[in-house]
DNA sequence: GGACCCCCTGCTCATCTGAGCAAGATTCCA
DNA sequence: TGGAATCTTGCTCAGATGAGCAGGGGGTCC
C-alpha cells in the first residue's frame, strides 16, 4: 500500500517547495531563503516534484482541450488528427457530449481547406454539432446524407434537420438521402439503390471531400433501434455476435469488421472502406458507453480525425482510471 | 445555467494559451507565434485565465498542505498558527485522520520553544500522533495526562500507551493521571480529585507549557461512548441540550460553552478556561464528522493552533463545498 | 588504501516573464 | 460631434528562471 512507501526528504522538502512556489507564489530565492537552500536547489526540487507527477495542473473549462493527450494519441493511433476535450469537472454525460460537439464544430469551421462536399451521418451528437455552428461558418458547403435517414417514427425530420442545418450556416444547399437505415429486405433495398435518385446521392456521398459522423453503441439505447430499424433483441443477438456499436448505420465488432453481413447487405449507405480511404473523415464521439466503439473505430482506421472526450480518448490509448 | 453564459472571444484565447503554455509547456513567445499575438497579449491572458479560476494547480502528496487555506484561516480566526493538510486524492477518512496526525507529529516536532511538560489528552487521533512521531523528536519531554483515561474495557491500555509512547520517543517520562474521565458521582470525582496522588498530576497538567488534544464528535461513535463511560442515549441527549462534541471529556455547543454543567462536575481534569488561556494549545482534528466541533473549538477560542484536514478548514471557514 | 566514477552542488549566462509606463484606441456622456 | 475618462496595447527594464558546466564529495571496486 502507497501509505508504507518510505518518502525520502527530498520529496517531502519537493513538496514545501511547491507549496511556497505555487500556493504562495513566492520566488524560488525567497523559498531558498525559508527552507535554507540554495535557490539553484529549490529550481531542481521543484522540476522533481512536477516530474514525479506530484503537480497536477488542470485547465477547467467547458472549452478546454488535453492537448497532450492529443498528442499521444495521434502518435499511438497513426491518427491525422485528434482532438480531444477535458472531462474536469463535468457532472453529466450530456454535458460531454455537448463539449465535444462544440469542439467538433470548432474544428469543422476551421478545417482547410474547407470542404466543398461534406458528408454526414445523423444522430444526437451530429444534431448537435449542426446546434453549434456559427452562422457563416463555410462560404457555400454542399452537405449530403452519406446513410439512410430516420424515418420510421416521429423523429422523422431530426436527420433532415441536422443537414439542413449545417448546410445552411454554411451558406450551401443539403443533399437528402430519401432512404430507410435499413431495409427488411435485400431486394427492396437493391431496388432503392438503384433509383436514380438514391443512386446520384450516393455518388455524391461517395465524392464528399470530408466526412463527418458519429457512431453509436451497441445496446437498447442505440438510435437505431430508438428509431424502430431495430429491436432491442436484434441489438443483444449482434452483441453476443460481437457487435460493439455501429457506425453509419452498420455494426462493427472490436477489429472494426461488419458483424453481420446479411444486415449489412440490407443497410443503405456508403461503405465502410469509403471512410477508410478518405483523406478527412472526422468522427465525434463522447461518453462512457461509446468507448468501445470508439476505440473499434480508431483501431481499424475509420476515420482519420477524432474528436471526442478525454475519458473516451484514455480508454483508447489503454489508460483508463 | 452556466452553459448559457457567453464566452468572450479573450476568454477562449486564454484557455488556448493556457493549453499551450502549462500542457504543452511552450513559451509564451511561441504561443504569440501560435496564436498571432503579442507575447505581452499571450502574457496577460495566461494572468487572466489564472484570476478567473480556470487554471487549477494541485498539489497530489500525501503530505502535502494548503498553505492558502492556513492563512485564510489564521487571519479569519485570530489562530496563532494553523496546520492545514490537502484533501486531494483521499479517499477514505481513516487516509485523513492519518495524513493529519502525520501534520500534528511534524508539528509538535518542529515547535519552539520545545514545550518542557506537554499537557495530552487521549484518543484514536493522539494514539496515532503518537506513532507518526520520531524516536528522539524531543531531548526531554515530559508528557502529563490532562483528562481521565480510558480504564472501564479491553482498550485500557491506549491511553497510558499513547502518553507513554509520545513520552519514549521524545527521551522523557509520562505522568499518567490515574482516574476515570467521568464519575457517576460528584462526590467521588470531588474524592479522586483531592487524593494526593491525582492533584499532584492536576497540578503538573494546569502548569504544563504546552497542550496537545484532539476532539470527539457528539454521536454514539464517540469514544466516551465506546469506553463505557456514557451511553448513546445520553449523548443523543446532549446533543439535544445542543451539545457538537467533546474536548478532553467535556461536551461543547457550538458557541464553546459547557452543554450539561452536572456532567462537566463530575469529568475529572483540566478545566477548558486552561486550554483557553494557554499560549499554546494545540487541537488535532480530522474528518467530516467532526467539523462542528472544530467549529465551535475554534470559534470560541479553546484551542491557539489547529492542525486538521482542508474540508474542515474550509467548513470552518464557512466555505465548505 | 588508492584510484576511479558518478552524482550532487553552486555557479555563469542566456532566456523568459512580470511590473510599470506612455501612447493609442474605445467608450461614454453631454 | 467633441472631449474626457477608461481600457488596451506595445514597449523598457529588472527580476526570475532554466540550461549547461566545472569542481568536490562520497561511494565503489579492485
Amino acid at each position: 500500500m502507497e501509505r508504507t512507501r518510505v518518502i525520502d526528504s527530498d520529496e517531502l522538502l519537493s513538496i514545501r517547495a511547491a507549496e511556497l512556489y505555487y500556493e504562495e507564489n513566492r520566488t524560488q530565492d525567497e523559498i531558498g531563503t525559508l527552507l535554507r537552500l540554495t535557490r539553484w536547489k529549490v529550481g531542481r526540487l521543484l522540476a522533481q516534484a512536477k516530474a514525479s507527477g506530484f503537480i497536477r495542473i488542470e485547465i477547467v473549462h467547458p472549452r478546454a482541450r488535453r492537448l497532450s493527450v492529443e498528442r499521444r494519441l495521434r502518435e499511438a493511433t497513426g491518427l491525422t488528427d485528434a482532438i480531444v476535450v477535458s472531462s474536469a469537472g463535468v457532472a453529466s454525460d450530456e454535458e460531454l457530449q455537448s463539449r465535444t460537439a462544440q469542439a467538433a464544430a470548432d474544428y469543422l469551421t476551421g478545417l482547410r481547406p474547407v470542404p466543398r462536399t461534406l458528408g454526414i451521418s445523423w444522430g444526437r451528437t451530429l444534431h448537435e454539432v449542426g446546434l453549434h455552428l456559427k452562422q457563416g461558418w463555410a462560404h457555400g458547403v454542399n452537405v449530403v446524407q452519406i446513410n439512410g435517414g430516420v424515418s420510421l417514427n416521429r423523429r422523422a425530420g431530426t436527420a433532415a434537420a441536422t443537414a439542413v442545418s449545417i448546410a445552411h450556416k454554411g451558406a450551401g444547399a443539403a443533399t437528402l438521402l430519401p432512404s430507410p437505415a435499413i431495409l427488411e429486405r435485400l431486394e427492396t433495398k437493391q431496388a432503392i439503390e438503384s433509383d436514380r435518385a438514391v443512386a446520384a446521392v450516393l455518388n455524391l456521398a461517395t465524392a464528399a471531400s470530408a466526412y463527418l459522423f458519429s457512431a453509436g453503441q451497441a445496446d437498447e439505447n442505440s438510435a437505431l433501434v430508438d428509431s424502430g430499424y431495430l429491436t432491442a433483441e436484434q441489438v443483444a443477438e449482434l452483441v453476443r455476435k460481437g457487435a460493439v456499436g455501429d457506425i453509419v448505420g452498420r455494426y462493427i465488432d472490436s477489429n472494426g469488421n461488419i458483424v453481420d453481413p446479411d444486415l449489412d447487405g440490407r443497410t443503405l449507405g456508403i461503405q465502410l472502406e469509403q471512410l477508410r480511404q478518405a483523406k478527412t473523415a472526422i468522427a465525434v464521439i463522447a461518453g462512457s458507453s461509446k468507448h468501445a466503439v470508439a476505440r473499434a473505430i480508431v483501431g481499424s482506421g475509420l476515420c482519420s480525425i477524432l474528436v471526442t472526450d478525454e475519458d473516451t480518448a484514455l480508454a483508447i490509448l489503454g489508460e483508463e482510471a
